[in-house]
DNA sequence: CGCGATATTGACCTGAGTCAATATACGTGG
DNA sequence: CCACGTATATTGACTCAGGTCAATATCGCG
């Protein structure tokens, strides 16, 4: 992989490829103080005081899980909600005939898992960690329970889970509607402005992201996305390698994204 | 369309042939005692007390709407919630290449529009009529009051929109992983579930649906859908004309649904 | 250094889209 | 109540985007 004029080089002038940041979470212990932080910043908890935060925080255990790990199987019962403090998580559901279908990508403030009511609940997902993960987790009653409390938070809540249904309704669009490479740069923008970097190289989708991810995410097969990919890194739109993408040129991929 | 030893006959022994009932709404104006009523049956409202529907409903206006009439347009300045009173309400998605998908069938009790407290929102949905319907609605911004002053009601409306986040995934993963057959077994049998009445003919689906909507549910084009749903009724599965579905082994299709 | 997971690329195949001709239902208005 | 016209549905012939399968290349880890 030849990446003109960066750090990068190889194809045997050998050497490391990966621009992505390894240097990511241990399967760590936050501090208190670091997970009082977080909590206090999260969307929904933002306008709670400090004592409220505290009560909080205390409802929350803390599990780390190292690349690539379960955290919870489509159809377990589903007894907690999950808050990612630190790294990225991935939702996903399989089918029978084994095709999986990617449906979110969660970043340290997001949340996943149990959000019901219902005593005999179950995962309608699966949950992996993407990279390693700091996870703080709370039964799902207590939560529920916050909620009932405080309303504010309930409120919050229900604006992101209005939002999460847009973006997943807007994405049944995409899909329905719109050709391989639309559906590709779109995917690619929305992760860009999610996770992007601006780096040399390009804006990079800072974390681990397989032919397969983006297939799983577009409906697509490996194959046909490697096929778009090697036309747009040609085309100098993207940079690529093995588990990584930066965006080259935002401004002709919104274009191709836009128009459908 | 010939079927069996049923009411409907033709292929020009020319008789009516639609058994659907047509004896809907009209762009009625319900009593205050009826609005109440179905105000007070709302999941969202089952748990408030008759004075407290009494004040919500002086918010709420009512408004008819004619089959196929237009509710509202994406894109336009997102102020009011609806709720439905009566008929059904599509809520479909146009991209610019011109193709329609059909995000959502709406039935009485259930409520789209605005649930936002932004002020400059817009919808991200089209909403039409699919039968004549009586249509309840407030502004966006006093429903979001009584979402803060009564925390059941919240909770409950955060309950529909996460199981309406569910019903979207799940249409993502049959879209993405699922056959045409599958997909429109599936379809069928949701739909059936939501509006299907037990007839002679079968277990009708009680609700004009065209061609057309079945394909933009399914991401897949009207001749599709009408060569498979031929080839179902030849194999007795169902038995269709214009703008009905009527359900006659829901076993056999719920077979062929559940293996993806 | 060598291996396994990931990615690329090619040849071929096929399911579903497209386009077009035809049939049919059913509302409208005579 | 019939006849006509329009929207809807069916069916066929053809095309093609994207899937499948398989061989090869490449990365990056241990």
């Amino acid at each position: 992989m030849i990446l003109g004029d960066d750090i990068l080089y190889n194809r045997n002038m050998s050497r490391r490829i990966t621009p992505l940041d390894q240097n990511y979470v241990e399967a760590h212990q936050c501090s208190i103080d670091l997970r009082m932080e977080l909590l206090g910043h999260l969307p929904f908890f933002e306008d709670l005081s400090n004592a409220q935060i505290q009560k909080i925080n205390h409802l929350f255990i803390e599990v780390g899980f190292q690349s690539g790990q379960m955290i919870y199987l489509q159809g377990e019962s589903a007894e907690r909600l999950y808050v990612v403090a630190d790294g990225q998580v991935k939702l996903t559901q399989l089918s029978q005939n084994g095709k999986e279908v990617l449906l979110d990508i969660l970043k340290r403030g997001e949340f996943f898992g149990s959000l019901s009511y219902q005593p005999k609940d179950h995962y309608t997902q699966s949950a992996y960690a993407q990279t390693p993960v700091c996870i703080l987790s709370i039964e799902g009653r207590q939560f529920r329970k916050i909620l009932q409390d405080l309303p504010t938070v309930a409120l919050k809540v229900m604006d992101i889970m209005v939002g999460k249904l847009r973006e997943s309704q807007e994405m049944l669009r995409l899909i329905s509607a719109a050709s391989v490479e639309q559906r590709i740069a779109t995917v690619l923008l929305q992760l860009s402005k999610k996770l992007g970097e601006k780096k040399e190289i390009g804006l990079l989708i800072q974390m681990p992201l397989s032919r397969e991810d983006i297939a799983n995410l577009t409906a697509l097969t490996p194959e046909s996305v490697s096929r778009v990919m090697s036309q747009f890194q040609k085309e100098g739109l993207i940079k690529t390698g093995r588990q990584w993408v930066a965006i080259c040129s935002e401004e002709r991929l919104e274009e191709l994204a836009l128009s459908f």
